[in-house]
DNA sequence: TTATTACCTATAAATTCTATAGGCGATAAA
DNA sequence: TTTATCGCCTATAGAATTTATAGGTAATAA
């Protein structure tokens, strides 16, 4: 399951993304616009920008701009920025050495086997989903939707 | 990330596989031997039973088996029983029609539509993978192990 | 110099996860 | 029928994590 921080990232990206590229955006519009609460918003964007996400510009007329066009950002770098990884299982995340408790040994932990494919598989599809799609997505079915409700009246 | 209670379980049921078909075992059997706190392990294999995948016998003689043979049990329906589905946002688990706080139109959610890909990516991963498979692929492991141990004495 | 704005640290509140305790009810065997 | 066994149930405590807030700091532009 990923955490509220996750979501709001990607609801505050998604605002960016769809800004005319290099318009910096206050951490208050951002806030404002999607619905999350300022202050933890800050520590979300501090995040994204140190895993580059994001660039920033202090003082007046600062604000918050994406690092990279929008189908060069990937949801899982996203995800894996806020979460740490997106592994079920903490010792198939990067830079985790640690084993779990629950395990005598990685190399034949049958979990840890089954749950190693299971990340190929989210892996292929986080990495092959940019914030671009997902932007368009979204959009996408709002057309569709508007069109359905046009077609109604 | 899956929770501890998911890993006792696979633990536990991994234990339960291995055992001759029928074959009662004691929880105290299955804590003591895969290291799972007692009472703990004891509300997790309730939820099992009640979620098909165990029988339990009350009484003198009684303990723990397998509902069905291991290669009909599959991982997604252990993790499902556990942690209530295996969908990364709550809204599209099952038996849930709440829809996020975050979330304006679940139609329209762009990381609900992303999250639906990666779903069908884990679910398939999960249903194709039953729990003989897992602990086949854990004793493959092992002995693979073994023989490598072997070799360098 | 001043207003603005992102940055940082600390901490509180809420929620979820993990673990334990103790007694109840069913069962088999003596 | 009694007794020991064993899973079942409820309640609760402890720990960890997530979510949210507060307040001050440093950089920037006008």
């Amino acid at each position: 399951m990923i955490t509220k921080k996750t979501k709001y990232a990607l609801k505050a990206l998604s605002y960016l993304a769809t800004r005319p590229a290099g318009e910096l955006v206050l951490i208050s519009e951002l806030a404002k616009e999607e619905s999350v609460p300022r202050k933890f918003l800050e520590a979300i964007l501090v995040a994204l920008r140190k895993g580059g996400v994001l660039k920033s510009k202090i003082g007046k007329g600062g604000g918050y701009m994406l690092a990279l066009p929008a189908d060069k950002i990937s949801i899982g770098k996203i995800v894996s920025i806020l979460e740490g990884g997106f592994a079920l299982v903490e010792c198939l995340n990067d830079n985790v050495k640690a084993v779990c408790d629950e395990c005598g040994d990685p190399a034949c932990c049958g979990t840890r086997l089954v749950m190693i494919d299971v990340k190929k598989a989210i892996d292929s599809v986080f990495e092959a989903t940019s914030l671009a799609d997902m932007v368009e997505r979204s959009s996408a079915a709002q057309k569709l939707k508007q069109n359905v409700v046009d077609y109604c009246i």
